[in-house]
RNA sequence: GCAAGGGUAGCGAAGUGGUCAAACGCGCGGGACUCAAGAUCCCGUCUCUCAGUGAGUUCACAGGUUCGAAUCCUGUCCCUUGCACCA
């Protein structure tokens, strides 16, 4: 028997890549004719081990989507770039005794040489690399922008710190407290002057604009309400030695129930509190507070509630009561002013702490339980103990108390966030030096723009601490303006900085003169269709709608939002059940399958095992089910002439064109593919179908498989690109569900006939040659033809009569028990 | 602890009030082809019944709403992810 003619697919996806990049088929620019459309993948870290099944995953979603709005007749940005910078590239570097330049441009070109062979209809004459001082000369330009607004700023905070490396680490290096290049060695917090990003001025937009994002995940809007943390409540005034302080609470209709407060041990005024005879006691507490610092993070948040009296005491501004001022570690510094008023009857907290220190529990609210005794009541109920406002229920007592206060000039209603300013200053070498320079005389002043870029000195020396201390002739600079001696900044920017707008920068790639030009901007933003994954949830997600609005702010944009629509696609697991990833050892490299399968076979595989939003395992055997179906489509077009479709076909086309359009633009490819492979066995059976039909079949598949769909193009004649042409038009006046339910009946009867072959065969012990069917004359039209396609599938001889035929052979008179959609059956 | 998302046949995965014993793929069983294997094609794959159109029990578990529930409601258990003393 003839073997079908192996395909050699590596040759097919060549051809089809060097024609795409040769015709620059998927370069596009701003058109008035067309309506744009900006499919994003967020831009890959391109790290020295290069791409595996994971990343192809990733990429593939974003490419269906692309080709598919291309197909139809919209004007498609899609555009790919690299994340350079970062400490994984220095560290890697170091490691390979590379320079982190070429290290991450060796690396940058195995992606893009990869990518290519993904078969990925980017632009690739968009491409930006962070690392390029082209690029991050425009950070810089930010950086200084905010500067300028006091958005970017000096302020001591605390920081990670191994004695080991000697060198400050960033969030990411610290492993459950412990430096990750020294797994026994305690990070310590250490105070340092760091530049900050002001992210809290947008606090409130950031919160109150997730509303409009209607095409997020809510899971992902959720994560970043909670992160933001609006809270609505009252800022209260208590004196403490003639001095007003304010704190902030979201139930001040507990007021009357405050029996202490307590200051955060890390408030920078808490010794304003402490009195002499207590300095002693809290200095003790601290020092406890200090080395429990250094504890790993586990076995803080085990710890309770600790504390010491500070011998202050505050006025409770709506009784005058004197109560006694205590220092906590249970109180977070920077949020809502550093000190609580506690309640212990209404706040399991505060309770906690009364308990221990044995302060008094005042109940205040009486609600359907209490039990004060065992625990804090924080539900609703009516006030007690609360002067003029007792037996008013506590959410009114809210409003009221808060206006009692706000009359005395004691209250006021506000908000506060969770948020907290940008830490982005990073003592390593390989990331965007910040422009500012430090002169004795004039102080902290920023690189004029015409300066710009301040580039990253080649010449240092890694290994200990940041390098960029070592790179003296760099650091040494003239004052911007007195021009003497001045420093440079050795610090350089958090990665994320990068990727807060270079969505923005692909608009306008090679732009020198300006960070992009307004008008491309306009016409590209805001982002259609973002793709990545969810667990840049509260970084980048975060930091790319505040960098929007702030070039907002500054007048380069019209948008509000980066993107209103964000799909999180899925992780692709191992065959070990594992996530990929070459530290685990379980990754497949594309290169490898697409030389046994062909890319186009993997393309397919990866998105119909599930919606492409779940995690899905990658599977040897599973890919098999993908590359048979390629193979006979393969070989059907190789040897297929056209002719005329059925009725029935144009029905099912017509329908299966509706469904995949809806599924494919709604992300269900998983779904969109089962549908076109029904439709295909439905080809596979038709005696002939119109060329127009197959051309619709072959372009729908072409967004999943473009390589073999361009070659099979052209096969049929085609001189244009299967990947420019129109995505196929349901004509819904053809779907017809007649012809549908029709299609059942006959089903319905190769089941029944092959259950009978099987009953006979069991019952009777002997084989089934031959059978008949007998039908209603008035559905013979139904069965007409289906003689060849019932005899197939049930490996018999069917013979179809209608039931008022003369001639008909039937030995049992089973044509008396026919009835519509039910025709008789005898087997031989 | 709080929040979000889940638990569907051997596995993966669709389905979110009737057309559901539940698409599709993998696996498995049978058959055709072949000297044979592979590939390919066809059939079957919850249980029972049977020369067919039938019956029964299912969609984590337990209740409920409904003429009718995998699908809606309540409670419980389990999984995954995120946040974690934010007053």
């Amino acid at each position: 028997m003839a073997r079908e003619k192996k395909i050699n697919f590596s040759v097919i996806e060549k051809k089809w890549q060097r024609e795409w990049e040769k015709k620059k088929v998927f370069q596009v620019n701003e058109s008035r004719s067309k309506k744009k459309f900006y499919v994003l993948e967020m831009y890959p870290y391109p790290s020295g081990s290069g791409l595996h099944m994971g990343h192809a995953l990733n990429y593939t979603i974003g490419d269906i989507y692309a080709r598919f709005k291309r197909m139809n007749d919209l004007n498609v940005l899609y555009p790919m770039g690299y994340d350079s910078l970062g400490l994984p590239a220095e560290n890697a570097a170091i490691k390979t005794h590379m320079h982190p330049k070429s290290y991450t441009e060796k690396a940058i070109k195995n992606f893009i040489r990869q990518q290519k062979e993904l078969g990925l209809s980017y632009d690739w004459s968009r491409v930006i690399e962070t690392h390029d001082p082209n690029y991050y000369k425009w950070d810089q330009w930010i950086f200084l922008k905010m500067f300028e607004r006091g958005l970017a700023f000096r302020k001591k905070a605390p920081v990670n710190w191994c004695p080991k490396c000697n060198t400050v680490l960033a969030n990411e290096q610290v492993h459950n407290g412990m430096c990750w290049r020294h797994k026994d060695t305690e990070v310590e917090i250490k105070q340092l002057e760091q530049w900050f990003l002001k992210i809290t001025d947008y606090a409130d937009e950031l919160y109150e604009g997730i509303n409009k994002l209607n095409g997020w995940p809510d899971r992902i809007k959720t994560m970043q309400k909670n992160w933001i943390g609006k809270s609505y409540g009252t800022e209260i005034l208590f004196e403490v030695d003639g001095e007003k302080w304010p704190i902030f609470t979201t139930r001040p209709d507990t007021l009357f129930g405050v029996t202490f407060m307590v200051i955060s041990a890390q408030h920078p005024e808490l010794m304003k509190f402490v009195t002499k005879d207590q300095k002693k006691n809290v200095g003790k507490f601290l020092k406890k507070i200090k080395t429990v610092s250094q504890k790993s993070i586990k076995e803080v948040e085990e710890l309770d509630k600790q504390g010491a009296f500070t011998g202050s005491y505050a006025i409770n501004p709506i009784n005058n009561e004197k109560i006694p001022i205590w220092v906590g570690n249970f109180v977070v510094a920077d949020y809502g002013g550093g000190i609580v008023m506690a309640v212990p009857a209404h706040d399991q907290r505060d309770f906690e702490f009364a308990k221990k220190y044995k302060l008094p529990i005042k109940e205040v609210i009486r609600g359907k339980n209490n039990n004060i005794k065992q625990r804090a009541y924080a539900g609703e109920g009516n006030l007690i103990n609360s002067g003029k406002f007792n037996s008013m229920n506590s959410k009114k007592a809210i409003n009221a108390i808060t206006k009692e206060l706000q009359k005395k000039k004691l209250g006021k209603i506000t908000t506060e966030f969770k948020l907290k300013d940008w830490l982005i200053s990073r003592q390593r070498y390989w990331g965007t030096p910040i422009p500012i320079v430090y002169c004795d005389k004039c102080g902290i002043t920023g690189v004029k723009e015409k300066d710009l870029p301040v580039k990253l000195p080649e010449k240092v020396k890694f290994g200990k601490g940041n390098p960029l201390t070592t790179a003296k002739s760099w650091i040494k600079t003239k004052c911007v303006k007195c021009g003497g001696p001045a420093r440079r900044e050795t610090d350089t920017m958090d990665t994320f900085v990068n990727s807060s707008w270079y969505f923005l920068r692909y608009c306008d790639p090679q732009n020198k003169k300006v960070i992009f030009d307004k008008k491309k901007a306009d016409y590209w933003m805001p982002i259609d269709q973002y793709i990545g994954g969810a667990e840049h949830a509260c970084m980048h997600l975060i930091y790319f709608r505040f960098y929007t609005k702030f070039l907002r702010d500054l007048g380069l944009l019209k948008i509000d939002e980066p993107t209103y629509n964000l799909f999180n696609q899925g992780m692709l697991h191992g065959e070990d059940g594992f996530v990929m990833s070459k530290s685990r050892g379980n990754v497949v490299l594309p290169e490898k399958v697409s030389k046994k399968y062909g890319i186009d076979t993997a393309r397919l595989f990866l998105v119909s095992l599930a919606n492409p939003d779940k995690d899905i395992q990658w599977s040897e055997k599973g890919i098999q089910g993908s590359f048979r179906f390629i193979n006979k489509v393969m070989n059907y077009f190789n040897k297929s002439k056209f002719g005329k479709s059925s009725k029935k076909f144009e029905s099912k086309i017509n329908k299966t064109i509706k469904d995949v359009s809806s599924d494919v633009d709604g992300f269900r490819y998983n779904l969109a593919i089962i549908k076109l492979k029904k439709l295909f066995d439905v080809i596979e059976k038709e005696e002939k179908i119109a060329e127009k039909d197959a051309e619709s079949f072959l372009k729908m598949l072409a967004v999943f498989c473009p390589h073999i769909c361009e070659e099979l193009w052209h096969k049929i004649g085609k001189k244009s690109f299967i990947s420019l042409e129109k995505w196929p038009v349901a004509d819904l006046k053809k779907i017809d569900e007649k012809l549908e339910a029709q299609e059942k009946v006959v089903e319905k009867l190769i089941e029944d006939v092959n259950n009978i072959i099987k009953l006979v065969k069991e019952k009777q012990k002997k084989a089934v040659k031959r059978g008949f069917v007998y039908v209603l004359p008035n559905e013979k039209q139904i069965y007409a033809g289906k003689d060849d396609i019932i005899s197939k599938r049930s490996n018999i001889k069917i013979e179809i009569f209608a039931v008022n035929d003369k001639n008909k052979y039937d030995p049992e008179n089973k044509s008396k028990k026919v009835k519509p959609g039910r025709p008789g059956i005898y087997l031989e």
